[in-house]
DNA sequence: CATGCAGTCTGCCCTGTGGAAGAGTTTGCT
DNA sequence: AGCAAACTCTTCCACAGGGCAGACTGCATG
């Protein structure tokens, strides 16, 4: 064993990677050994390797996939510092998100029995909903960056300072109604399959007033009267979906059928409540 | 579509699940359609189902395993409310370490350029190490935990008040000899592949006394002298193995050989000194 | 009744590494 | 030189699905 020749093991011992992970950066072409012993396939690696080999075993422990390994040490040997200090910081992002959604599972952990047993919901309800006159505009995009900058947008057409001297008011809870009743099969995220989707939403205000909207996409229309099935789901809206889980569950059980696109109303401002007091209404439309 | 014919899309749709996991669930078994088409394979699930598949979710976004989802709903459904805690609670656990070894990958990434440039290594000298005589203890087991626990025995014994009496002081820093120089494969960790290794690690303190030891696993001994290349390490203790590499490239470059077990020497007390002051002394044995 | 689109199926490849099996090699020691 | 121990090789399985391709099905509409 001359100063090039260092097989495996002692590759390993030196820059900390396992002999494991050393052959698959082999095949995967991130670290070839120097020399590979043709016959017996024994890796030699050489004193030069061992450099590259600790910058990778640091990138590891950044957290870095194998991918952006090698896009990193290709940018450091360039010497191209920004597209280097660009990796770092979008890692960075990546960890500090991958923090973010532990700390969240954290408290939900904690939480314990708690949030699993009081899932006692509040009784679903038939109901008519009476025809209302809303604002509203249908787009696709993920799911809460579209609602949230959907009310915003409607949002500023109402309180326009034109519309405000026009007597305009909203004369209810704003809400959302979700057109994909059925989805097909997607990209789901780790925590909510449906989050990143492009999902088919419309978020409507009811209101009263001489409204002018400069929005093309913007619509003023009625929506008519429904008799839907209704439940209030009390939580914050990643719970949400429990209450769905009832609601269509109980329709199954009575042998209702949905009759059209659901509908979400915000009875309570999250900016205002605290998650867990959060009200909302879920209408499901039905048949007869 | 009866009350108890849900096709995959709409199961998904209601309890948040990605078809894609459905259908790995019905592989697992963990959760099995009600009913699959003999013909078609079409998979239709039942509505008592449904609870099941929230449950699932919820545990998913807990960051359970497969596995461990099996055994919680298992014990729940069992009403066996200790092993549900205790699943709870071991997830919990695993949450934080996580978390943990998260915020120190952010520490990482923070200090950016700074710590992987500052890599300039204080130079390699070649010095003869004069004989010594010391207490030491040799163990096997994970890296750090069975360092520390034989260092605090070894002090333990050395400032026994009977050893105290005798005049019995410490003549040098602590330092560790790491007798596996070579390791086979192992099963690296995925911070530190030899962190939690099975490890051959002998702890020595120089001193000097008529030294009374308990213990029959220490050993009054002398190290003799020795010839070795040494290099001071300034830096934390996580930042070593990038010291070891230099060393041992060093070595290769100018043809010397190992003669024996690497010694570490703890310069400064990690207690009295920040981590990035560090100093640690790497002595590895030479021949000639 | 035919056509089309949406829904669904299976199967293969991908992540990055640990574990185990089974076979061949090198090294060191008598 | 021979033998045993230590080392190394390849290959397969596992995790928990995502993505894509190719084929089939069910429903609705003209």
């Amino acid at each position: 064993m001359t100063a090039n020749q260092i097989p495996i093991s002692r590759f390993s011992f030196i820059t900390r990677l396992s002999p494991k992970a050393l052959r698959y950066y082999d095949q995967k072409g991130l670290l070839v050994p120097g020399a590979k012993d043709p016959i017996t396939g024994y890796r030699y690696y050489t004193a030069d390797q061992l450099d590259r080999g600790v910058r990778i075993k640091t990138l590891c422990n950044m957290g870095f996939s194998l991918e952006d390994m090698a896009s990193f040490l290709e940018a450091e040997s360039r010497g191209d510092g920004t597209a280097v200090e660009a990796l770092l910081e979008e890692q960075l992002l990546k960890t500090q998100r991958e923090i973010a959604r532990l700390l969240r599972t954290e408290t939900l952990l904690k939480q314990k029995g708690r949030e699993m047993i009081k899932m006692a919901l509040i009784d679903p309800t038939i109901k008519e909903v009476p025809a209302m006159r809303v604002l509203s505009r249908r787009d696709r995009g993920p799911l809460s960056a579209t609602i949230e900058k959907t009310i915003g947008d409607l949002m500023a057409v109402v309180f326009a300072p034109k519309n405000q001297r026009n007597q305009v008011k909203m004369t209810g809870p704003l809400m959302t109604i979700y057109h994909d009743e059925n989805c097909a099969e997607g990209s789901p995220d780790e925590l909510d399959c449906w989050a990143e989707k492009d999902a088919d939403i419309e978020v409507a205000v009811p209101v009263v007033g001489k409204l002018e909207v400069g929005d093309p996409k913007m619509e003023l229309k009625s929506l008519a009267e429904t008799k839907v099935l209704s439940v209030v789901h009390k939580g914050s809206y990643e719970t949400l979906y429990m209450t769905y889980r009832d609601i269509f569950k109980h329709m199954m059980k009575s042998g209702m059928e949905i009759a059209g696109p659901v509908r979400e109303i915000y009875l309570s401002d999250p900016s205002k409540v605290p998650p867990e007091e959060l009200m909302t209404e879920i209408q499901v439309p039905i048949k007869g």
